[in-house]
RNA sequence: GCCAGCGUAGCUCAGGGGUAGAGCAGCGGUUUCGUAAACCGCCGGUCGUCGGUUCGAUUCCGACCGCUGGCUCCA
């Protein structure tokens, strides 16, 4: 592959001969290319997690049905069993080979070395570090997987190029268990299970990125949002609203005008003065905090809103709940004095660790973002806050990677992200100094000696985004929502229409105690209706016909497809009542 | 925003230059059933929108809207 760049991102040790297949793969792949449109021309190939990819210049664009074209030249190029060869030679030597791959002449360039490698099997050769496979008969499974448009070296005013993705494996089996993964992981998309659970949608009319949410959907908001409210209080904070719309001038102020306005919705005009959908629920926050004087012993002041905000995506980024152009986070603004700083921050990742674990993520990936090129507050500034946030994960002895100049302008922070059933990573919680805001609307505490004092800042949001946060649950349960996030916790199923009256009698009872229960009371036959409750994911089925009538019980079904047997109604009850308490 | 693909009934999908079809859902009946789909009948569509080519367009072409896969971006 032209200069095998290594993919940054954080991999596991992988197995090494299948790196090589899929390094191979690439290069066979991109022989074929070359078979196929001799006037190709060739940009990066390397590995990646899950297979490979090569990037290519064509006389055309690549529709799906050149994929087999192309598989099938690649299995007559593994036929022949091509000895993969090295050869070093100078840089020169390369120039000329590579004397019509304008792109690859422009990766030569930016080799230091003064000698490169280039790999050769059959009739092609590349620029490439190696290693490889021994010939091209040792690929045994290979599988393009899709076509995509990608700009040279990533940057949007260079050239498109068309992307080849595919995978190798060292068997047919290994791979077939790989498309069985991926159709797993495509059951779990919440965009399909939003559907089919009817949990929310969106809608032509209104616009894309714009959710509606579903009775179903909505109470699972409703019980996420509840429980944050609830361990907000325990926390100290203060819930509070703000308006959604503000002057324009606000936002003047604020700088985000200034530093956003390519992703802002364009100001409206009502009497004679500019006012903007918000982008970020800060400004109110401020303004209330600065509503009176405030003493250095009222600090710290937290204050939370699960907060809507508006902002403009292109629309090509948008994805169905986890990208979207108005949003929820769950929003706080915590004011503290310097001293406060590192414990505050300490307390909001371990709430975020706290949420995280109350909604069974169990993995997920730190990272730490330092300061960037463009930034607000001084040097001196950037570098205790950056010290207390790697000190607050240091303490906590969690395991993060550094992300160099990816903070926000405004100040470090630390990112959260969770990973969705096809692998996207999505910033969940993030917890972010902020250096900029305070100077501009100068706001302070009066601390004990009567003067002035500048406070600290710090946003965070310890779920994320509520549509994104849900869209990530119900990927990571499948659509199955533990028993106290599932919309529907128990369906009592009569099995002929004489059990109804019991089983309104039965719902009644659990209802009282808080047990979310519906009875199927359809003139239908008890198997449609298991059925289609288990397709719903519903924790429970409560069976009733005489025998359940006759001794105050019913017959108990677990969506896991247990038949649990006959149980006592108040028996149930408390199972189920046990289930919702300990949130599982 | 860019590259490619797609858009047919509420859903899943078939079809294809002479104005459309299945299953499920819905509605009306029949059935009253013991752990993942009872039976019969009926209703249902300007084939995403607008324009062009054509005697005729849902089908071909273009633009737009939306969705999908990537790229870029992501406070």
């Amino acid at each position: 592959m032209p200069h095998c760049r290594q993919f940054e991102m954080k991999r596991e040790a992988r197995d090494e001969q299948l790196e090589r297949m899929q390094h191979s793969a690439a290069h066979v792949m991109a022989e074929a290319v070359q078979h196929l449109f001799p006037e190709a021309k060739f940009g990066i190939g390397p590995t990646i997690e899950n297979g490979f990819y090569y990037d290519f210049e064509l006389p055309r664009p690549l529709t799906p049905d050149d994929l087999p074209v192309i598989e099938d030249k690649m299995g007559e190029f593994i036929l022949r069993d091509a000895s993969f060869v090295t050869e070093q030679m100078s840089k020169k030597r390369a120039r000329e080979l590579f004397a019509d791959q304008p792109y690859k002449l422009e990766l030569l360039e930016e080799i230091p070395e003064a000698d490169v490698t280039i790999y050769k099997h059959g009739s092609f050769w590349d620029l490439c570090r190696g290693p490889h496979l021994n010939s091209t008969g040792e690929l045994r499974a290979v599988k393009l997987t899709r076509i995509a448009g990608a700009y040279w070296r990533g940057d949007e005013k260079r050239p498109m190029l068309q992307r080849i993705y595919g995978v190798a494996f060292e068997s047919e089996e290994q791979l077939g268990e790989y498309l069985q993964r991926q159709a797993e992981a495509a059951k779990r998309d919440h965009r399909k299970l939003g559907k089919d659970l009817d949990l929310f949608s969106t809608h032509e009319e209104i616009g894309p990125g714009l959710i509606c949410w579903h009775p179903r959907g909505a109470l699972v908001r409703r019980i996420i949002e509840d429980y944050w409210k609830d361990e907000h209080d325990k926390r100290g904070y203060d819930i509070i609203y703000t308006p959604h719309i503000a002057k324009l001038d606000l936002w003047k102020t604020s700088g985000h005008w200034e530093f956003y306005r390519e992703s802002l919705y364009p100001p409206m005009e009502i009497e004679g003065q500019h006012y903007m959908l918000r982008p970020m629920n800060c400004l109110g926050h401020i303004l209330i905090y600065k509503s009176r004087l405030r003493s250095y012993r009222d600090l710290p002041i937290r204050y939370a809103e699960l907060g809507t905000v508006y902002r403009y995506e292109r629309t090509g980024v948008l994805y169905g709940m986890a990208r979207v152009r108005g949003f929820t986070q769950d929003d706080a603004h915590i004011f503290c004095r310097p001293d406060q700083v590192e414990d505050e921050l300490l307390e909001v990742v371990r709430l975020a660790q706290f949420m995280m674990s109350s909604f069974g993520f169990e993995e997920y990936e730190v990272f730490l973002s330092t300061r960037p090129e463009r930034y607000a507050g001084t040097a001196a500034m950037w570098e205790e806050a950056t010290e207390s946030l790697r000190h607050v994960l240091d303490r906590l002895a969690l395991d993060y990677e550094e992300d160099p100049g990816e903070g926000v302008f405004y100040g470090p922070k630390i990112d959260v992200k969770l990973r969705d059933a096809l692998g996207h990573e999505w910033q969940g919680p993030t917890i972010q100094v902020d250096f900029n805001l305070p100077q501009r609307f100068h706001f302070c505490y009066i601390g004990e000696d009567g003067s002035e004092h500048s406070v600290t800042m710090i946003h965070r949001t310890v779920l994320g985004a509520m549509e994104r946060f849900v869209a990530c649950l119900t990927e990571h349960y499948g659509g199955a929502f533990p028993v106290w996030l599932a919309p529907v916790q128990a369906v009592i199923i009569p099995i002929a229409d004489r059990h109804a009256d019991y089983a309104h009698g039965v719902e009644a009872d659990l209802r009282s105690e808080g047990v979310r229960a519906i009875v199927d009371d359809r003139s239908e036959r008890m198997n449609l209706k298991i059925r289609e409750a288990q397709l719903e994911k519903v924790p429970y089925m409560l069976i009733v016909g005489d025998k359940e009538v006759a001794s105050a019980s019913a017959s108990l079904r677990a969506r896991s497809n247990e038949d649990l047997g006959p149980e006592a109604v108040a028996a149930i009850k408390s199972r189920i009542k046990t289930a919702i308490e300990s949130r599982s």
